[in-house]
RNA sequence: GCUGCUGUAGCUCAGAGGUAGAGCACUCCCUUGGUAAGGGAGAGGUCGAGAGUUCAAUUCUCUCCAGCAGCACCA
């Protein structure tokens, strides 16, 4: 056989025979590098160290110091690890398809009864035992048909389905480890015994579709977490715990924001201390949606089916709407109203009141629209995913040219919007059509071009999103994370050609006859729920000083400083500042503990010392040192740091 | 909506086929204390809802409701 030519990452060149494995290669080196070895780059592409190659290459030999390609191995051997481990203790289990997560892995199978959380352990045992068996791994490019007889023979139809989906061209490669066999492929460690058993943990069972598809049966999902070592796992673990501590549905309990009941499934009750957010979040977006051009109007909750039917919803959404009905004794039928899911249709009809000349264009039209929609039960999550919000909503009614300076101009706006609230970096996600759509493809090559452009012409940073539009248009997302880094998509921008269209609104061009507006569907903040939420969990409640509910507790030390402490928070208040005094019969050891845990950002603690100084000693949120200042003092500081943002 | 798990005092949780317990919070009393829980006493629960099995159900079974995780959905 004609010799290859390998180039290793120092730059250094050696001739091997064509078909040598990086097994091979690793072995010619050094002793301990062909037992360390994990896997090779080959060209870049990520290579199983027993595959063969037949050209001159760039090669590289990874062991557990590179962590890119140590992680995603470890993940995914454990992944077939858990496979066989399920196998061998119950064999009637169907594999189907094991991926490599962010953290960890998970695999789905196919089984009568359920897992039970007891039955974890049970797993985790027989990994343990695989891992100690130090098994070798073995790989084989199968033919096609045989790879589908062996698993028809073997009874797993989901390998068999899963190799329909193959491409053509592409290698059907079998795994082995054992005895076990699975359909993978690869690259894969040398022997299970490479796997880090100390650096795993099972996080659970829950249900999911295969290639999520509805209309078959669910299988069951086990996932798991996997590590290079055990200190790494140990601090996911920790990670893990700490973010609890961030949950926003905790959160709102601790510092007595909001509560949901059952009688409310998916709706808010805002207490105080939230509302006092979401009205400085609100008062805050008003005074933006002025300055960025806005005129702001109020729709109606309770709107005729008629409307739905006509802009489309109703077809496409009745399942998901709050359905109104109402008897009335001498009418022919009964009137069927929705509760508005959003504020479209409502506010084209404010727009279609009068004409409109091109010289109204662009009309900037907000709302902080009150929505209902009935989400289903599984997608509700804490004032994040909730059947009752407010979005703050707008519709910008502009000519087909004007798309380009309304997108670059709202994504300006957005960006100073979530710098000042604390979001300096955010995603951007771009969805196109989806198979479900109304308007022409025509229409739609047209609106995905202007928004990806426009967007473009800011920043290249956009990822793609297929087929993941509205069914009017395509949109751009705003996506920020909680606290344990699940995505929510917070502000949106969309381009809508097809509902002016079907609610017929127009407006007289320069060349004086009709023309259909464009409609930009908006939102900055999304819903203030979810923002809240999310901004509660960035902060982990320590809100910044502005945007906190309660900015200042006055806490008495001795009972003779009550008086004085009225003074102070009369004071506070004067200068605007959200300040409460605590004159209750405790020590201040309990005070500070109390307003701590609720996350009040500046306690000011008064004693003799201060009354009679007219001082007060102040401590802020999680500072242990403490400060003395002349009342006149503290009040300015602080009412300058109550100021928003926007108004510095 | 689907799969699995969970539902006991305001919160966090323990408990058992014979109608319930802890800590914190709450109320009152003592204490006036200098920066993350001072001491004592008291009050507080149709054990998520409904049905079934049983002499007896909060405990076992079923149905429903809600929550949690994931999947699906997200105008």
């Amino acid at each position: 056989m004609a010799p290859i030519s390998l180039t290793f990452p120092d730059g250094n060149a050696r001739d091997y025979e064509a078909g040598v494995t990086p097994a091979k290669v690793a072995a010619s080196i050094s002793k301990s590098l062909s037992k360390k070895a994990i896997s090779a780059s080959v060209d870049g592409a990520h290579w199983d160290l027993q595959w063969p190659i037949e050209h001159d290459a760039q090669i590289a030999i990874h062991t557990m110091q590179d962590d890119a390609q140590a992680l995603e191995l470890i993940r995914h051997d454990f992944a077939h690890v858990m496979a066989r481990a399920v196998q061998e203790i119950w064999p009637d289990t169907k594999v189907t398809i094991g991926p490599v997560t962010e953290k960890g892995w998970f695999y789905d199978f196919d089984r009568q009864e359920p897992f039970t959380p007891e039955d974890l352990g049970q797993i985790e045992a027989k990994m343990k035992q695989i891992i100690a068996a130090r098994d070798p791994v073995r790989t084989e490019i199968w033919d096609r048909d045989r790879a589908i007889a062996h698993y028809q023979e073997t009874g797993e139809p989901f390998k068999v389905e899963l190799i329909d989906r193959i491409p053509e061209d592409a290698p059907i490669r079998m795994y082995w480890h054992g005895d076990w066999q699975d359909l993978c492929r690869g690259p894969h460690l040398q022997h299970t015994g490479q796997l880090p058993a100390d650096a795993f943990k099972l996080m659970g069972v829950s249900g999911a579709y295969w290639f999520g598809d509805t209309s078959r049966p669910m299988l069951q999902r086990v996932q798991g977490v996997a590590f290079k070592n055990r200190e790494d796992l140990k601090a996911h673990l920790n990670f893990l715990e700490e973010a609890a501590k961030r949950d926003h549905r905790r959160l709102g309990r601790e510092m007595d924001l909001f509560h949901m009941q059952e009688e409310a499934p998916g709706q808010v009750f805002w207490h105080p201390n939230g509302w006092t957010i979401y009205t400085t979040l609100q008062d805050y977006m008003r005074r933006q949606q002025q300055a960025g051009g806005y005129v702001e109007v109020n729709t109606p909750q309770v709107v005729d089916r008629k409307l739905w039917e006509a802009s489309g919803h109703w077809e496409k959404y009745q399942d998901n709407m709050f359905i109104v009905e109402v008897d009335e004794e001498h009418a022919r039928e009964k009137a069927v109203n929705a509760l508005k899911p959003m504020n479209c249709p409502c506010h084209v009809q404010i727009f279609n009141q009068g004409l409109k000349s091109y010289r109204d264009l662009p009309l900037r039209m907000a709302e902080f629209g009150s929505c209902n929609r009935y989400e289903p039960s599984g997608a509700l999550h804490g004032i994040m995913r909730v059947r009752g919000f407010t979005q703050d909503d707008a519709h910008i009614f502009c000519e087909e040219d004007q798309i380009a300076e309304e997108t670059e101009k709202f994504i300006g706006f957005l960006s100073s919007i979530y710098r000042d609230l604390g979001f300096p970096t955010f995603r951007i996600k771009f969805s196109d059509r989806p198979d479900v759509r109304a308007g022409s493809d025509e229409i739609w090559d047209k609106a995905e071009k202007a928004l990806l452009d426009a967007t473009r012409k800011i920043t290249n940073d956009v990822e793609m999103n297929p087929g993941e539009g509205a069914f009017y248009g395509p949109k751009l997302e705003f996506v920020l994370t909680d606290a344990i880094g699940r995505d929510w998509q917070c502000g949106t921008l969309q381009v809508d050609f097809v509902l002016p269209e079907r609610l017929d609104s127009t407006y007289i061009g320069r060349d004086g006859a009709k023309h259909r507006p464009v409609m930009l569907h908006r939102a900055t903040l999304g819903s203030f729920e979810r923002f809240i939420g999310i901004l509660i969990e960035e902060h982990s409640g320590k809100l910044p000083f502005w945007i906190a509910p309660r900015q200042v507790v006055v806490a008495s030390i001795t009972s003779d400083a009550d008086d004085y402490v009225h003074e102070v928070v009369s004071e506070l208040r004067k200068a605007g500042i959200r300040a409460e005094a605590d004159i209750r019969n405790e020590k201040i050891n309990y005070k500070v503990r109390e307003h701590s845990v609720g996350k009040v950002p500046v306690i000011l603690a008064i004693g003799h010392r201060e009354v009679e100084e007219r001082t007060v000693t102040v401590r802020r949120l999680g500072e242990k040192q403490t400060q003395v200042a002349p009342l006149a003092e503290i009040v300015s500081t602080l009412a300058e740091e109550a100021t928003p943002p926007d108004h510095l």
